[in-house]
DNA sequence: ACGTTGATTGCAGAATCTGTAATCACTACT
DNA sequence: AGTAGTGATTACAGATTCTGCAATCAACGT
């Protein structure tokens, strides 16, 4: 470690929040970034590969996280189970927090840009799911179709979960959403 | 109509390809397209909004017209078959340039950059089925899920198609891959 | 002939992102 | 203490993407 102070990737995500939300993404430079965290452009592009990235922390290991998960569920679960299991599992961590995830959120829907990086997220977890599920045995197209219903409900249970105004823990609306998702099958 | 040889957007189209294809996406400069179009870098920019879209020509025309399409669906059928014949009445027009989709899917599938748009189309794809959806009175939260599936089930079935040896319509591999989804459904 | 229209072009410039090498602060070893 | 090694940060140059603005060009109508 070196003897620069620690946390330089949370400043410069911190910084990077402060500005989008003060002047909007496109207007910040990351030059501004890196000059709010006490650091150089240079510096921001060593720990982020792009602009958007810093927005993006950890979401890399979250998808991996949900492939083990996923693939470590119990094999008597049904392959839907199994996904919301392992949603489940670490729902805690994002209960903790609401208010980060809220900020988030409003930057991601005031911007194009980051919406598609967002979506770009979200089908790479949809393909890490299925290659989970194809572990567990489940076949083409089953896997294919049983990831992307299951992102689907995930996102559906995130903005439930920011919308809601009694504060349900994200893992309430995760089953609710995962409920409503048996329901609205049956009518297919 | 200017006095300028038409077909400006095709023909930057046809060099982008070729380009992409000949030495990768990434060590193609948007100038190098535009001089083989015969053309000049600023006008790339005013024919395309970024590097990327000029892969994704006519795509928002085609989801306007799904959307239109499952609004304008028989109210009779299912949400599912509305988005089903919605799909299959335009399949024709791919049938027809298979080989120029095979092209496109190669460069996709060789370059992260260019799925990462693919990936921000289909979710607007979800989206405008799910608001068509939602106009033909189904109420949240099965349109945005029934939109998901569908998207899925098509992203399915033009793999498949692309992939079929017997060269089997895109309106067959797209009844097949709802068959499927049937099918999957019956087992969440 | 003349003005209008729409597409194309030239040019300047900001911003993103990369490659390379130097510098810095600390650690470990002698 | 002194010295080499390590990893993070920095400086700098440069290619590339994308935008704004004004000028040019070729048709078309009157």
């Amino acid at each position: 470690m070196g003897r620069w102070p620690g946390g330089t990737q949370e400043r410069l995500q911190e910084a990077a929040i402060e500005l989008f939300t003060e002047r909007g993404y496109e207007r910040t430079t990351v030059a501004e970034i890196a000059t709010r965290a006490g650091l150089t452009e240079r510096t921001f592009y060593n720990h982020f590969a792009d602009k958007r990235e810093v927005l993006f922390p950890g979401q890399d290991r979250f998808i991996a996280e949900i492939r083990e998960a996923v693939t470590a569920a119990p094999p008597k679960q049904s392959p839907l189970d199994a996904v919301l299991t392992a949603f489940t599992a670490g729902s805690n961590w994002f209960d903790q927090r609401r208010k980060a995830a809220q900020r988030r959120r409003n930057l991601l829907d005031a911007h194009a840009e980051l919406r598609e990086r967002e979506r770009a997220k979200a089908a790479a977890l949809g393909e890490a799911i299925a290659c989970a599920l194809r572990a567990r045995g489940l076949s083409d197209p089953a896997a294919t179709l049983t990831a992307a219903v299951s992102v689907a409900a995930h996102q559906l249970a995130a903005a439930r979960w920011l919308a809601d105004p009694r504060r349900g823990t994200l893992g309430h609306h995760l089953r609710a959403a995962f409920e409503d998702l048996h329901h609205t099958a049956r009518t297919w």
